[in-house]
DNA sequence: TTAAATTATTTGCATTTTGCAACTATATAC
DNA sequence: GTATATAGTTGCAAAATGCAAATAATTTAA
């Protein structure tokens, strides 16, 4: 059978097509890292900056600046935690929510287009494989939880 | 079940991680880009210059410079074509054809330890998945193959 | 309880990356 | 042979990056 890391070459490829600028939502363009930012504060719980940074595997400088333009565009909000001063509660604004679920909306129409190229055995054997990947990759401390050396 | 999109959001986010930085081959530290246009270069055959930039959604002019850097390092070469002088056909040096294939053990060794949280018959549905995931998405002009509007 | 060390975040550069517009050089059409 | 198209390069100017240093709040330890 063909390279391993040649299937995974191919489709990671693809994602970051399906990723770039993947995202028109309520009348802005989201970037890419824009929009995993958005999408990270929206899952995490009363995340503060530094998880959120961790969380993408982005330094922490670039990140400030990146969430002060989000700031400007009224999309986050960022408010200093009562327990710690030192630290700050990222959390989305309306807008910042409507984006989120539009650009949720889009991912899932492509990827739904994508699985009607399947049969429902292989939709559901596909997701259930990605579901494993994704198991072995967070056991693997090898890699793939925050760059490594 | 959750969101499909998440589950791809963790995994191409992990697949990110496991890229990014990926690669220190014959002393040179190779960037995620460059390493993806060295990858392309060697598995097309007698590629241009346009041929690997669309392949890899990159802007020309960017794409253009990025190869000059690669030349200076001295992994690629640039040759004019017989045929069409305006045309520059692209290639790796035996240095350049040394990193790919460092890179690509790298890859398959990182990759074998994930695999390795799995046992076969996992292994055998995941890759399969993958391969019917690249197939679906190959035939789903929505998306995947050159950044779209 | 106060000085020292630690932690979270921001700013100051200096470098790198990006992409549009404009350019050069070759090839094709009429 | 002039006009048009195509492949690739360069000139900006904007954006993204990351290290080092600054700021501000908290914890540790004497």
């Amino acid at each position: 059978m063909e390279n391993i890391r040649e299937l995974f070459q191919i489709m990671t490829r693809r994602f970051g097509f399906l990723n770039k600028n993947c995202c028109t939502a309520g009348g802005l363009d989201i970037s890419l890292i824009q929009s995993h930012i958005i999408y990270e504060i929206d899952h995490q719980f009363k995340p503060s900056m530094q998880q959120v940074a961790e969380a993408l595997g982005t330094d922490i400088t670039t990140f400030s600046r990146q969430v002060q333009s989000l700031i400007k565009m009224n999309l986050v909000k960022k408010v200093p935690d009562p327990d710690d001063r030192r630290v700050y509660i990222l959390s989305l604004t309306v807008g910042g929510k409507f984006v989120a679920t539009t650009i949720d909306q889009q991912m899932n129409a492509y990827l739904n287009e994508i699985f009607s190229h399947m049969n429902d055995f292989e939709k559901e054997t596909v997701l259930r494989s990605i579901k494993l990947l994704n198991e072995a990759m967070a056991k693997s401390g090898f890699c793939c939880t925050t760059p490594m050396g």
